[in-house]
RNA sequence: GCGCCGGUGGUCUAGUGGUAGGACAUGAGCUUCCCAAGCUCAUAGCCCGGGUUCAAUUCCCGGCCGGCGCACCA
């Protein structure tokens, strides 16, 4: 312990750490509401020079576990997307909300909610919107919160994605993303030849995200523009399995959805191989990425007693994917989503196999190349042209369907084809009709995907909150950020001990020393020595180096170094300093080792 | 989107029908010299639009923004 006074932070975080975290946020620069200067725009947020710091730090540690740790490939794709892009993904259809506002009490509803659950209709969301107003009408549906009649009112649709025009004119509709995974999944059958056509492979990107929010909330946690760090990891559901052993004895905190759905259900303490054998995690692909990323949270400064992770209820799961947890952190005591884990099957990419020309599917190659016998056409067109004119093709896909289905049917002297409602006698011997022996090297397959995707800036956040404290040094009150040093935006201050041209010029060299180092360093030379240090505290600064009189006296051989949380302060060389604070920074030696 | 409450220097806030005061922060100088010290000075503010009024930061209406609740959150 230092020997100042040191009061220890256990309760240094109330209620109210929020707001002030947003106030310190604002003053010292990490994250402040963008467009100020024009009243502010709801949902939008900048992060300042502090903020874009450790925002790029926090996306430079998940790059460095997520993408180069297992080695997978990081992709940057455009944020606006053409239209058919998002007829595939679902998002143009899926991402529409219809709202009616009751006309009494003014409360929205979901439409579609309202009609299915007074009506035998099940999927009001597919009906269009004079159709979902007919039915209120004709069901004379009331309103839920008070009762007063729907009839009349207007539903209106609500897109959550932001629409644009690409290029001059109205006719090349496109859509920000919605979330940052969509440039993987377009991109996959070039993605595919990067990685050889072998499976499993990942692919990582880090990017903005755009959702127009009916209502943002909660400063940063929930925004209209966000990043999002996504992994999408394709595999071949029937071959591959992850290398759980490696993250077998990975302690974690599970909230399983029979537990939240239990009346005194709680969270369950287990390790990630406990899980999966005892079938809590019914995903193994998902329990290794479980597994992954509670170390790495632990890393970046989530506080793992405020730290869980969280299965979807089966009410709040997409219906294509079979498991699915998140990853949550405590703030101020409400759980808010740091992180989601699916396990998405097939179907984004058969979504897009379907829509597109393209094709999202992985060559399979069998163990044993499979012989089969195969009915096959080979139709003579120079028959077939005259007597079809511009039919021909559909006489042939005909052809060909039928032989496959049915080689019965070319076992006469003439074969009959149904075309738009008529029957068409063609001579066999015109179709080439043929039964093959065939070799199939292998299949296409439609690789699985799972997905886990991260939220960077609601991260940002909790690793703010939870770093944040109070405590106090000589009675006096401190605010500091327990930033872990690998993502504090400044690793270390450098300020000469008082206005001297003789101590300013040596820390101004050390400056540079460090900086040369790799060091992120900022210099102050203003005012008094515990303002500085006071100053270095609140934006998280780890370690400060002083240069004072007894360095210029042992011809500047040596300087203070003070820790933050500590205050602690221990007399380094100057030749050894950038070495030193770099093992430290690197996690290969502690402070108090010194 | 609805309801309630709110919006004053960078931050936090006091106050007013006659254009505003404090604290902290910031900058300069003096002083001091290892934890937000002192003194002097300086910079800097009533969210936007309309209305009422001789006069609006203040009252009224609308908007924008924020907090909370409801709804929403593939």
């Amino acid at each position: 312990m230092s020997e100042h006074e040191h009061a220890a932070a256990d309760e240094s975080t109330t209620e109210a750490t929020s707001e002030k975290l947003v106030e310190l946020a604002k003053r010292r620069g990490y994250f402040f509401q963008s467009s100020g200067a024009y009243g502010g725009v709801g949902g939008f947020y900048t992060f300042g020079p502090q903020g874009a710091s450790l925002k790029g730090n926090v996306e430079d540690a998940w790059r460095d576990r997520f993408a180069v740790a297992e080695g997978n490939m990081e992709i940057d794709a455009p944020t606006i997307m053409p239209e058919p892009v998002f007829e595939a993904s679902g998002h143009l259809d899926g991402f529409d909300d219809m709202l009616v506002e009751c006309p009494d009490c003014g409360e929205s509803h979901r439409a579609d909610h309202v009609v299915e659950d007074n009506t035998e209709y099940e999927d009001a969301e597919s009906l269009p919107i004079p159709e979902v107003e007919e039915v209120i009408a004709e069901y004379e549906l009331v309103c839920p919160s008070c009762g007063a009649g729907l009839a009349g009112q207007a539903v209106e649709t609500f897109n959550l994605m932001f629409a644009t025009n690409i290029g001059p004119g109205d006719s090349d509709p496109g859509y920000l993303r919605p979330e940052t995974a969509q440039g993987i999944f377009v991109e996959f059958p070039r993605l595919k030849e990067y990685a050889r056509n072998q499976l499993p492979f990942g692919v990582t990107q880090i990017g903005r995200a755009y959702r127009n929010e009916i209502s943002p909330r909660r400063s940063i946690i929930r925004v209209r523009e966000f990043t999002q760090a996504e992994l999408e990891y394709f595999i071949d559901p029937e071959e591959d399995d992850p290398d759980l052993e490696r993250v077998a004895d990975v302690e974690v905190t599970l909230y399983p959805a029979a537990e939240q759905n239990a009346e005194d259900g709680s969270p369950i303490e287990t390790t990630i191989g406990e899980a999966v054998e005892e079938g809590v995690i019914s995903s193994p692909w998902v329990a290794y990425f479980l597994g992954v990323a509670k170390p790495w949270y632990e890393g970046v400064g989530v506080d793992m007693d405020r730290f869980r992770f969280r299965q979807h209820l089966s009410g709040e799961r997409a219906h294509y994917a079979a498991d699915c947890w998140d990853a949550e952190g405590e703030i101020d005591g409400n759980w808010i989503e740091l992180a989601g884990f699916a396990y998405r099957s097939d179907y984004d990419l058969s979504k897009h196999e379907e829509y597109s020309e393209d094709r999202f599917t992985i060559f399979k190659q069998y163990d044993e190349p499979k012989t089969v016998e195969r009915a096959t056409v080979d139709p003579d067109m120079s028959y077939l042209g005259p007597e079809f004119g511009g039919a021909a093709q559909d006489v042939v896909d005909e052809l060909e369907a039928l032989a496959a289905r049915d080689r019965e049917a070319f076992a006469g002297e003439t074969v009959a084809i149904e075309l738009e409602d008529e029957t068409h006698e063609i001579p066999v011997e015109k179709t080439g009709f043929a039964v093959e022996e065939q070799t199939e090297a292998g299949e296409h397959i439609v690789p699985h995907v799972v997905e886990p995707s991260f939220g960077v800036g609601r991260l940002v956040y909790t690793v703010l909150h939870h770093a944040y404290r109070e405590d106090e040094v000589d009675g006096e009150q401190r605010t500091y950020l327990a930033l872990e040093p690998e993502v504090a935006p400044t690793f270390v201050g450098v300020f000469p001990l008082q206005s001297d041209d003789d101590l300013e010029t040596t820390a101004r060299e050390i400056v540079d020393d460090l900086r040369g180092a790799g060091l992120s360093v900022t210099y102050d030379d203003s005012g008094n020595i515990g303002r500085r240090y006071r100053r270095q505290d609140e934006v998280g600064t780890p370690f400060c180096v002083t240069v004072d009189y007894e360095t210029l006296e042992n011809e500047a051989t040596t300087v203070t170094v003070r820790e933050r949380d500590t205050t602690d302060q221990k007399r380094l060389p100057i030749d050894e300093l950038a070495e030193t604070l770099s093992a430290i920074r690197d996690g290969e030696l502690a402070f108090e080792e010194l």
